[in-house]
DNA sequence: ATATATGCAAACGCTTTGCATAGAG
DNA sequence: CTCTATGCAAAGCGTTTGCATATAT
């Protein structure tokens, strides 16, 4: 048929490898060249668009207004380091059973959440 | 000193006095002229951000990239209607005790946090 | 050959700012 | 007279898209 996504696979990779947890297409357009994949910015914006698509990773947008990019694993909140601006990862807090009763209670639906925390990361907060 | 915040005092009461909850700054710019101040939208802008800094408002971001302002009153959550695209407020599913908790265990500072559940509310489901 | 991925450059949407004016104390 | 609010127009910034080209099947 065509060719193959060589920055689509990059960036999963690159995921996998890295310790950093969430990209931002500006931190993958950065790191991608240290792999051997040069990319133009819309090619690394295109791809982990696909990828968000596939649902293999996932796309949040945070209140500083850059989308942030993850692998799709086990869901997950995440702490928004005040100091650092990472954004971590952070067990999530409640199971289904109390968005079940939140849905009952309040009459509606609720197909996913996103808690994002705002506050200090375990690195900053040690240092 | 200096002149009255007209657009900023009918920003408020308009927040006051609707039963919309959570404004762009569109809503806000389309709204203002039925309460006979018609403002530029760098005006309707600016006057949001005062009261955001001020603390008059709560300013929050969404995944649709457009800013939502409210009136800083009682904390709560959020529920994003995928069918209306309104901003529902929702009660908080935890209290400080679970952050208290989740800072220990996690090592962090929590400064404040945002859930935004994504689903269809009341209106849309009942409908 | 054909379908998809990529680069390049430009458009977009919303937010934000510079600058001159206006109005209240 | 001075200080802040406002309007107007333009810039910013991250994201997104159109179009031509390259490349694997």
């Amino acid at each position: 048929m065509a060719r193959r996504p060589v920055i689509s696979i990059a960036i999963v990779t690159l995921m996998h490898e890295s310790e950093h947890h969430a990209w931002t297409l500006e931190d993958l357009h950065a790191a991608l060249p240290g792999r051997d994949v040069a990319a133009d910015f819309s090619s690394v914006f295109r791809a982990a668009e696909r990828l968000a698509v596939a649902g293999a990773v996932r796309k949040l947008t945070l209140d500083d207004g850059r989308a942030r990019y993850e692998l799709a694993d086990a869901h997950h909140d995440h702490l928004h380091c005040t100091k650092c601006g990472d954004l971590v990862p952070i067990p999530c807090l409640f199971g289904p059973a109390d968005l079940a009763e939140l849905e009952r209670k309040a009459g509606i639906a609720i197909v996913d959440h996103q808690l994002v925390l705002s506050g200090v990361c375990r690195d900053c907060h040690a240092a």
